[in-house]
Order: structure tokens, then C-alpha cells, then sequence
DNA sequence: CCCGACACACCTACCGGGTATGCATATGAT
DNA sequence: ATCATATGCATACCCGGTAGGTGTGTCGGG
């Protein structure tokens, strides 16, 4: 949804047309997010659908100016305000893979786990190297300054968390798991007993009273 | 990718049907990433496409089981020998809308940035306060371990981060940003002879009459 | 002098992940 | 008897994102 609000929130500056929006954005993003031109089009189709945008006035080279509606100031006012939702990235992309790799059967996940460390490493002394080239002092410079310095505290994080990985593998050994052989009960469930008492804390959590 | 690489990573380790696949997924994940059942089958599709999959024996039941071919096989390897792509995540996000919000007249982003905190600090409470309610000892454990230290790692980056970009923000100011007054040249650009001093005196657009 | 490179400007088709929803059947609880 | 809930499958849809095609205008170089 980033692109769309921020498409949004420059229409609010004033009307423009859609490759007008491109280039504002990447003024304003420093071209840190890649942004296909296509995709302006189809959103503006969109957040008109949505009355939060409408069609003004085209002028001599024949550039259609999007204009944003009452509806449309309201929304980003709503987008600045609320903070973003929590997340669904990379971490849980790994968190799955780790997961599932733990339980199959002949596979390494530790090797895996020490595989993905290698490449965040390096990912990490790539970014230390990285330097911004462009005009200094700009807008530009601010939001490649923001993104680098997000890229080098989330790779940080996730070594930290691969060692955890690493750690709760190598400590827990969980046997492979073969495919469930339990054949599906149908229909409502039988009521449950007893739950099983005692869920263990993590090493991160504070340690339960 | 997940839950296709997912599905796979399972098919290898036998036969199964589409709703089996789904108990697995989660019996393996601790249900921690929400699959909708419906993506399965699409899934199982795109796979059998691409090769990865075939139909195999209907039971008594009806059930039709899907088995890993070859390729299938070669391509659980490589995902599991490969690390998980650098990202695209929330950061990215967070990122752009903070660049976006900072260059946009009459928005502050620090508070922009001070709202994002609080929430993050809340959503880092609520991590400490989570238990796992489930058998402990079990793969799903270890899943939800794993997945919680993760999104408290990623928490505490955020809030590292959100810190830094407030102090950018107070240490360099940057002017609002009006929609840029300069009219795009078109065809093959002019050959630039001194770079560096054109460039820097258009970054800085005057405010338009 | 024309050709090609390149930027502006727009449009369309497509893909893949994800969600919602509908349908049918089986079964235990009330 | 009825309801709630689980298994089991299928489909339509949305949305973000990408690729690629169409022109047009301008400049540099052969």
C-alpha cells in the first residue's frame, strides 16, 4: 500500500499527471524504492474508483492532472497518522523455512541456518560500504541515509536472531517429524479434557511470575 | 514464495493431499503463519504447471494425492540451500512513508515518527506478555520460539531505528518540497559539461510564484 | 543530414500471493 | 432434532508488481 498512499499524499501538494508523480516520487524517495511507471497508471484507476482521486484538467501537450477529492485528503491524513502495521517480511519468511526445515527429515536446518548467516554477513559489509552518490543536502540524501541505516539495523538483528536459531536447534533437538499418520476425525470435535499445562518462555521473554 | 516452497519442502517427504498439506503446514509452523486453504490448491496448480508436482492414486475417500517429481525434488534442495532473499519488508515501507511525509509541506514527521514508536513500543509489551498456549516439546513450540524472538529482535531494531530517524529529522532539516516548477526537457539530454555545479543549484527548487 | 540513442509519456496484459466465499459431508454436543 | 464444528474441495476476486509495447521529441555523431 505504500505506493499507492504515497501517491496520494504528493497529489495532495497539488494535481499532476501520472509520469509527473513518478518523478515526484523518486525526488522525494531518493529512487531508493524502484517504482515502474505502470503501476502509476493502475493505481490512479484505482484510487479513482475509490473517490479519492478524480480526473481535472488536460493541458496543451495533453497531460491529464489527477486531482485528490475530499475523501482523498482524509485518507492521507489517516496514513500519516496511523503507524504501519506490524509486519509479515523477511523475518517470518525465514522463521517458516527454519521451521519447516527442522522437521524434515535428512536435512541440515543448522547448515541452513549458518548458510543464511554467511549471507547476511556479507550482505552487512556490503551495506558498510555502500556510500550515497548523489547531490548532498537534498532530500534524496535524507531518505538513502533512512533506508541505509534501516538495512544495516535489520541485517544486524537478523544475525542476532540467527544465532538464537542456532542456538534453540542445536540445544532442542526435535526427531524428524514423518507425515501424520492419525486419520482425520470428522465433525465437531470431542471436548477436551485436560489442556496441557505449562507453555515455555522464551529466551528473550522475561521469565513468567 | 513460502508457502509454495513450503508445500513442496512437505511433498518430499511423501504423498499427500491438499487438505493434509495444511494440517502439516501448520502441525510444523504452530500455526503461526495463517494459511488460507484456498492457496493450497492454486498452489498445487502452479506447481503441477512447472513440473514440480503430479497427480497421483485417488483413495477410497476421494482424496487426491500429490506427489514431488524430480524437478520438485531439485528444487526443495535449492531453496534450502539458498538464503532467503535480502527483503522488501516493513522497514522499506516505513522508510519510504517517513522519506514521503518529511519532504510534504505543512507534516511533521517527527510526530510522525513519535506516534510510529509508541506503537512500536506497545506491540514489544504485548511480545513480552505472549506466552505459547499449545504442547510444549513439540516442533510447534520451537516454531513459535523462533518466530517470537524474531518479531521482538525486529521490534527492537524498529525502535533503534525510529530514534534515528528522529534525529535526522531534528539535525537536518529539509525544506518542504513543492512540486517541482522545472519542465521536463524531452528527447536525448544535453550533454552535461559540469555536473556538479548544475545540478547542485536545481536541487534546491525555489518556492513557485 | 539522417540515424540512433535516450528521455518523456502512456497503456495493456499478465502473474503470483492472498482472501473471501460457497458448497458438501460428517459428527459430536445440546 | 438441531446446531456447531470440523474435514475437504473449488472458484472468483483483489491487489501489488513487472514486462513490454507504442509513440514522440531532441540531441549527438557518423
Amino acid at each position: 500500500m505504500t505506493v499507492r498512499h504515497s501517491i496520494l499524499a504528493i497529489l495532495a501538494v497539488g494535481p499532476c499527471y501520472g509520469y509527473q508523480l513518478r518523478s515526484e516520487f523518486d525526488r522525494r524517495t531518493g529512487s531508493t524504492w524502484p517504482l515502474n511507471v505502470g503501476q502509476i497508471y493502475t493505481t490512479l484507476e484505482r484510487l479513482e474508483r475509490d473517490r479519492l482521486v478524480q480526473r481535472g484538467e488536460t493541458d496543451a501537450e495533453g497531460h491529464l492532472y489527477w486531482e485528490i477529492t475530499g475523501d482523498g485528503r482524509a485518507a492521507v491524513a489517516e496514513w500519516l497518522a496511523d503507524p504501519v502495521a506490524p509486519a509479515r517480511g523477511v523475518r517470518d519468511e525465514l522463521a517458516v523455512k527454519i521451521a519447516i526445515a527442522s522437521t524434515l527429515p535428512g536435512v541440515d536446518a543448522g547448515a541452513l541456518v549458518s548458510t543464511q548467516r554467511s549471507a547476511t554477513e556479507r550482505r552487512l559489509a556490503e551495506l558498510g560500504s555502500a556510500r550515497f552518490d548523489g547531490v548532498p543536502g537534498g532530500p534524496e540524501e535524507r531518505a538513502w541515509m533512512l533506508l541505509h541505516d534501516g538495512l544495516v539495523i535489520d541485517a544486524e538483528g537478523e544475525l542476532r536472531w540467527l544465532d538464537r536459531c542456532a542456538d534453540v536447534i542445536a540445544t532442542t533437538p526435535v526427531a524428524p517429524l514423518p507425515l501424520s499418520t492419525t486419520r482425520p476425525r470428522r465433525g465437531r470435535p470431542a471436548k477436551t479434557l485436560d489442556p496441557a499445562a505449562g507453555a515455555a518462555t522464551s529466551a528473550l521473554a522475561p521469565a513468567a511470575p
